[in-house]
DNA sequence: TACTGTAGAGAACGATCGTTCTCAGCGCAA
DNA sequence: TTGCGCTGAGAACGATCGTTCTCTACAGTA
């Protein structure tokens, strides 16, 4: 029983692995199987469809994101700093040697229109990091508002990290939200 | 020759418009060769693989996105407000029936690492975005990352517009940056 | 009227996809 | 030892992909 469990998450993490590297349609269930070193018939049974793991790898991937955004905050004291520390987790990220991308905008770019099920689970990742902002900007005693603005600010840090290549894209995220919570605050 | 330059014309615009609502995997030659109007034999005198017409179909993107962002320019009489025009720019495309998200991120999100020729075109379009900004910023007098937190706030309202389906990302964005050019300008 | 060149329609090809099936091998109860 | 159930390896299947080929119809010329 532990075997399955540990077999299922490595399936699960090197789909992961090759969805984000190549994107999802250019990996075949074959490449999964040998990734994983799994039988054919324990992948089906694992998981009934394609559908079905390519579901599974992005909640897991909500997982990872969570628990990162979370041990970026823990060695923050205060709301402020919590905040900041997005930025932080951000730029460490994007300096990964395998860093693609956000995951979620890649898969929903990818077959957002054409599956629900992604379309879903990308926007729920993004409503719950929006709501986490949300919280810490209520903390800090700022206007709602903040929350959205700093929230845009990590998006568009993390695409334009990955397309044009710029790990700096989360200091210059990071310098534009300073400014926008001391305003918030000033006010 | 007209007619085979309103032809050719004809075939890209069929595959921007396919590629953008299905993803580009999910699109065949032979949908497109469909929604052309175009014999199989034409479409591949006329582009000589799907690579080749992808990579055009995202030269004709850049030249539209260029004449939309210059025609809200137009009408703006200072950089601030040709700045800001960026944004209404945004929010009048986000409210648009079949808004799908940047077809710039969503091509380099599905096939970026797999495809160089997409990944430098996608790269290229967003360097000149950014290039763009940065000139108005200077015309503005105000300091030169001003520019990149500017263009972070656009990128960040598109992918939120797309995967949260929240047209108002765009007024978000331009809140952020009417506080960020005023600080900026303050200073 | 016969000949030639071109273009359209779509059949055909080889590759690859997601998925299922076959079959040999092995542990284990009786 | 015999029979049974399960598993792994991978062959096989039908669909679909990008691309090429065949064949037919016809416009233009002598």
């Amino acid at each position: 029983m532990s075997e399955v469990a540990t077999e299922h998450n490595r399936i699960v993490d090197a789909a992961a692995r090759l969805f984000y590297e190549r994107g999802i349609h250019a990996v075949g269930m074959d490449a999964i199987r040998t990734e994983a070193g799994v039988s054919l018939k324990r992948l089906y049974g694992e998981f009934a469809s394609k559908d079905e793991l390519i579901a599974e790898v992005l909640r897991r991937r909500t997982e990872i994101w969570d628990a990162g955004i979370a041990a970026a905050a823990a060695s923050a004291a205060t709301p402020r700093e919590r905040l900041l520390a997005i930025y932080d987790f951000l730029d460490g990220w994007f300096r990964t040697d395998d860093f693609r991308g956000c995951g979620f905008i890649n898969a929903f770019g990818e077959l957002g229109a054409g599956s629900p099920a992604v379309a879903e689970i990308a926007r729920a990742q993004k409503e719950r990091f929006q709501r986490y902002v949300g919280r810490l900007v209520r903390e800090l005693g700022a206007p709602e508002q903040l929350g959205d603005q700093l929230a845009l600010l990590a998006e568009g840090a993390q695409t334009t990290a990955a397309i044009s290549g710029r790990p700096d894209a989360a200091s210059h995220a990071r310098a534009a939200a300073v400014t926008l919570i001391d305003v918030a605050l000033a006010a």
